[in-house]
DNA sequence: AGCACGCCGACT
DNA sequence: GTCGGCGTGCTC
C-alpha cells in the first residue's frame, strides 16, 4: 500500500503530496490523518498521511519510517477542510494542517553526529564524544564553525554518522503512581522495632492508613518527607509497586465551579432560541445571527441550545474572544456541563492545550470553549457552533493561514448540517447585512432580562470642561458620580480607550482632527518627518502649527495611559481603592483572574483598565461606568474606526446596571458629536447600522466590496516599489470593470523588521480569478532570481489594511 | 526549508 | 593544489 504524505516544509515547491510505501509491518495500521515520519532527501521529516492508495506512478519510492499516532489526528472532515483552507487563504497545505492541531504536535528537528568507528578518532575530537556517543550540530555551529567542517569530513570518511532526529514539542505527561505490593509485608516492616529506616516506615504507614489503591508518588513523598531512593528501596524489597501512568494536566485543578441549572427563558428568549432549536431538530445547516443587547441573556440561549445538542448525542463548539475567555466565562459552561467541557485558550501551556485537545479526540468531552483555533476541534458529530461576540476582529487570524473563524464555522456547519450561531450586541456590519439579505436568519433580543433598563448614558464634551477651567482628565460630573458611588459603597469601572493614541493630531479647543481629502480617514502623524500622511492613498501634508479650523495653538498629538489615570485618581480621590488592569499588571499567569476576583469580592471600589475590561464581565455591584477618551479610536487610519468605536462603547456601557441596581454611564471625549458616540449612547444599533452602511457604500468598503490585499516586503525600498508596481499593472489588465485597484502605497506600518512594506488593494464584488492571479504573482516573484528575499502575502478577504 | 552538488576565487 | 564562498535544483 502507498501513502500520500504532505511533508513539514512550508514552501511552494513542495506544496503537494509525496508517495511513500507503507512497509508490511505497518500495513493495515496506517490511516489517513495520521502523522508519520518519512525520509525526505537526506533528512527525516514529519508529515501527514492524506490518502492511502493501491499504487503509484512514482519511481524509487521510499518507506514510511514511523507512524506517530495510534489514531488519526485529522479526521477525514479536517483533511478536507484543510485543503479548502489552504486554497482559500493562499497558504501551504502543511501550514493549514498544523494550524488545526495543538502546537505540541508540531515537530522539532535535530541533526547530530554519532560515532561509527571509535578507533579512528584522534584526540581533540575523541574527547568531544567521551561523555556521549553523539553531538548535536546546533550545539557547535555558533561556537566553532571550523569544528563543524572537521566533523563533516569525518562523516564523509565514514568515521562519523549524521543522524536526523524528529521530536515533538511537548509530550504526554507521565506521573509515577505508587501502591502497596503487599499490605502484610508493609505492616511487618512497620512493626520492626529497629530504629533504622524511619523514612521507609513513614512512607508505608501513610499508604497503609489510606484506602488501598494507587497514589501519585510525589504526593506521598511530600507528605512523608521520604525521598525517591527510599521508595526505590521498598520497590526492590517487593513491598511497593510503582507504575508510570499518563495523566492530563489540569489547568482548572482545585477550582470550585458553581453548578447551574437551566433558567426559565423569557418570552423574548423563547422566540430567539426557536430558529436554533428548529435547525438542531431538523439537522439542517443554518446560520443564525443572535442580535441581543448587552444583558439580554444570550449566554442562557447558548447553554440551552448546547443542551439540546448534547441530548441528541452530538457535540458543541463555543468560540469566545481571547480577551474575554475569563474564568468567569468558562465557569458558566463548566457549571452547566461539568466535566464534559474542554477549554482551549492561550493562557494554557503547550502541554495543557495538548491534553485538553486529546480529551476531544478521545471523545471524553462534548463541549469545547475556546478562542479562534478551537474551531478546529476534532469532533466527528458536531451539532452546533456558537461564536460569541462575533464582531470581534480577533476571529480573523492575521498570519498564515489567514482564516476567519466565522468562515470555517460555516464550512463545518454545512458539513455536519448543523446550526452556526453568531451572537453579538453589535454585529459586524457584514454579518448584519447578510441577515438582512436573508442569508443568515436573524433572531433579536431587544430587551434586557428581568426588564432591567439599559443604562443611562451621558456624553461629556471635554472641550467644554477645558473652557470651564477643568484641566484634569475627569469631568466634573464623572468626579461627582465617582464620589457618590464611593459613599454608597457601590462599584465603578473606569475604561480608558488606549487604542489610537499618539498617532493623530487633535485640537484641544475645537476637536479638529486632520483627515485625508480623498479617503475619509484621519491622517497619521509621522514624528520623524513632521508630516501628516494617509495610509490608504499616500496623500500627505505638513503638520499645522495652528488649528486649520479654529486657529487655536492648542493643536498637538495626543496621548495618555492607565498609569497616569491611576496617579491622578489617587490625587483627587485618595480614599478610593483602585485596581488597575492593563498589560503591565496582568502579564503574570493568573494575575488577570486574581484582580477580577478581588474586585468581585468588593476589595476595591474602582476597576480601571483598558480593552480587557470591556467585554463579558458581569459584576452586580457596578453602577457606574466611566469612559475616558471615547473617541480616540475614531482617528485610527481604519475604515472600521466608527464601527469599532460604536461596538466598544456599547460593550463597555453594557457592564453597568446588569442586576438590581440601576446603571449609569459617563462617556468623555472631544469629538462627541460623532454619530458612533451619539448612537452608542442611545443604544441604537439599527440607526448606526444604516448610517454606517451609507458611509461604506459611498467609500466602497465592505460589506459592499470585498478587500483583496497584496502586501510586498523587502529590505530595499526600490525593490518593493518595483515589484508592487508590476503586480498592480498585472492586475489592472485583468480586473473586471466592477473592481477597483488602489495603490501601490506604503503599508500603514511602513517598515517592519527592517523590511519596507508596500501594498496593493483590490476592492471587488465578484472576481473568481483573483485567487489565481494572486498565486501567479506570488509564483512569478518567487522564480525571479533578480529579486531574492521578496516576501509577498495575499489576502482575498482582508479585514484590516494594517 | 534544508541540503548536496558544483563551480569559481583566495590562500597554505 | 585545496578550502570555502554562494548559486541551483531537488526532495516520493
Amino acid at each position: 500500500m502507498i501513502a500520500a504524505v504532505v511533508v513539514d516544509v512550508p514552501s511552494g515547491s513542495v506544496n503537494k503530496t509525496f508517495d511513500y510505501r507503507i512497509p508490511v509491518e505497518l500495513e493495515g495500521w496506517a490511516e489517513p490523518g495520521m502523522r508519520v515520519i518519512v525520509p525526505f532527501g537526506p533528512r527525516k521529516l514529519q508529515g501527514f498521511i492524506l490518502e492511502i492508495k493501491e499504487d503509484s506512478t512514482v519511481k524509487g519510492m521510499k518507506n514510511i519510517i514511523e507512524i506517530l499516532d495510534p489514531l488519526p489526528v485529522l479526521t477525514s472532515e479536517l483533511i478536507e477542510l484543510g485543503r479548502w483552507l489552504a486554497e482559500n487563504t493562499l497558504s501551504f497545505y502543511i501550514t493549514a494542517y498544523q494550524a488545526m492541531l495543538p502546537a505540541a504536535m508540531k515537530a522539532t528537528y535535530e541533526k547530530a553526529f554519532q560515532v561509527l568507528v571509535p578507533e579512528k578518532l584522534t584526540d581533540p575530537i575523541a574527547s568531544l564524544f567521551s561523555a556521549n556517543n553523539e553531538i548535536n550540530v546546533s550545539d557547535i555551529t555558533n561556537e566553532n564553525p571550523h569544528l563543524l567542517k572537521t566533523l563533516q569530513n569525518l562523516a564523509k570518511e565514514g568515521v562519523l554518522d549524521v543522524v536526523y532526529k524528529v521530536k515533538n514539542k511537548a509530550n504526554k505527561k507521565r506521573v509515577k503512581f505508587v501502591s502497596l505490593a503487599s499490605k502484610d509485608l508493609a505492616k511487618d516492616t512497620i512493626q520492626q522495632n529497629q530504629k533504622k529506616a524511619e523514612k521507609q516506615k513513614a512512607l508505608l504507614r501513610e499508604l497503609v492508613n489510606r484506602p488501598s489503591g494507587e497514589y501519585p508518588l510525589q504526593e506521598i513523598l511530600t507528605e512523608t518527607g521520604a525521598s525517591h531512593t527510599t521508595a526505590q528501596t521498598l520497590v526492590k524489597k517487593g513491598i511497593l509497586h510503582i507504575e508510570e501512568k499518563e495523566v492530563y494536566r489540569d489547568p482548572f485543578q482545585g477550582r470550585k465551579m458553581k453548578p447551574s441549572k437551566p433558567l426559565p427563558l423569557t418570552e423574548n428568549q423563547e422566540n430567539a432560541i426557536k430558529p436554533i432549536l428548529h435547525s438542531i431538530e431538523n439537522n439542517n445547516h443554518q446560520t443564525v445571527l443572535l442580535h441581543g443587547v448587552t444583558g439580554s441573556g444570550k449566554t442562557e440561549i447558548y447553554l440551552q441550545s448546547i443542551q439540546s445538542v448534547l441530548d441528541k448525542g452530538k457535540e458543541a463548539i463555543v468560540l469566545v474572544p481571547e480577551i474575554s475567555l475569563t474564568p468567569q466565562m468558562v465557569n458558566r459552561f463548566k457549571g452547566r456541563f461539568g466535566s464534559a467541557v474542554a477549554v482551549l485558550h492561550s493562557g494554557l501551556s503547550i502541554g495543557e492545550k495538548y491534553d485538553e485537545w486529546r480529551k476531544i479526540l478521545r471523545k471524553e468531552v462534548s463541549v469545547v470553549v475556546g478562542a479562534r483555533s478551537a474551531i478546529f476541534a476534532p469532533f466527528q458529530n458536531l451539532g452546533i457552533v456558537i461564536i460569541d461576540e462575533e464582531h470581534e476582529t480577533s476571529y480573523k487570524q492575521e498570519d498564515h493561514p489567514r482564516y476567519h473563524a466565522r468562515d470555517v464555522a460555516i464550512w463545518r456547519g454545512k458539513f455536519h448540517s448543523c446550526p452556526i450561531v453568531l451572537g453579538s450586541a453589535t454585529p459586524a456590519l457584514e454579518t448584519y447585512a447578510r441577515a438582512q439579505k436573508g442569508r443568515y436568519q436573524l433572531a433579536e433580543l431587544a430587551k434586557r432580562v428581568h426588564s432591567n433598563p439599559m443604562p443611562e448614558v451621558t456624553i461629556i464634551d471635554m472641550r467644554e470642561e477645558l473652557k470651564n477651567g477643568n484641566r484634569s482628565m475627569f469631568s466634573k460630573e464623572l468626579m461627582d458620580k465617582l464620589k457618590t458611588g464611593l459613599e454608597k459603597g457601590e462599584q465603578s469601572v473606569l475604561f480608558l480607550n488606549r487604542r489610537g493614541y499618539a498617532s493623530f493630531i487633535l485640537c484641544r479647543d475645537c476637536g479638529y482632527v486632520a483627515h485625508c481629502p480623498h479617503c475619509d480617514i484621519s491622517l497619521t502623524f509621522h514624528k520623524r518627518y513632521g508630516e501628516l500622511k494617509c495610509h490608504y492613498c499616500g496623500y500627505k501634508e505638513g503638520t499645522p502649527s495652528v488649528c486649520p479650523s479654529c486657529s487655536s495653538e492648542h493643536i498637538r498629538f495626543f496621548g495618555t495611559g492607565t498609569q497616569k489615570v491611576e496617579e491622578e485618581l489617587a490625587k483627587v480621590l485618595p480614599e478610593a481603592r483602585v485596581i488597575r488592569m492593563d498589560v503591565d499588571t496582568t502579564s503574570k499567569k493568573g494575575s488577570h483572574e486574581k484582580l477580577l476576583t478581588a474586585f468581585e469580592n468588593g476589595e476595591a471600589d474602582i476597576l480601571l483598565g483598558t480593552q480587557m475590561i470591556a467585554k463579558g464581565l458581569d459584576f452586580p455591584k457596578v453602577t457606574l461606568v466611566g469612559v475616558l477618551a471615547a473617541d480616540t479610536m475614531l482617528h485610527l487610519p481604519d475604515f472600521r474606526a466608527s464601527e469599532k468605536t460604536f461596538q466598544l462603547l456599547t460593550q463597555v456601557s453594557g457592564r453597568a446596571g446588569r442586576h438590581e441596581l440601576e446603571g449609569k454611564v459617563i462617556v468623555q471625549g472631544y469629538d462627541t458629536q460623532h454619530y458612533s458616540i451619539q448612537l452608542a449612547s442611545k443604544h441604537d444599533y439599527h440607526t448606526f447600522y444604516n448610517h454606517e452602511m451609507q458611509a461604506r457604500k459611498l467609500h466602497q468598503y465592505p460589506p459592499f466590496y470585498y478587500l483583496g490585499l497584496l502586501t510586498f516586503s523587502h529590505p530595499d525600498l526600490m525593490q518593493v516599489v518595483d515589484a508592487s508596481d508590476k503586480a498592480a499593472t498585472y492586475l489592472s489588465k485583468r480586473l473586471s470593470h466592477d473592481s477597483l485597484l488602489l495603490g501601490p502605497v506604503t503599508s500603514p506600518i511602513a517598515r517592519v523588521k527592517d523590511r519596507y512594506r508596500y501594498q496593493v488593494m483590490i476592492k471587488y464584488k465578484n472576481e473568481p480569478e483573483l485567487r489565481v492571479w494572486f498565486e501567479e504573482i506570488i509564483a512569478h516573484f518567487q522564480k525571479d532570481k533578480d529579486i531574492k528575499d521578496l516576501q509577498i502575502t495575499g489576502d482575498l478577504n482582508a479585514q484590516t489594511l494594517m
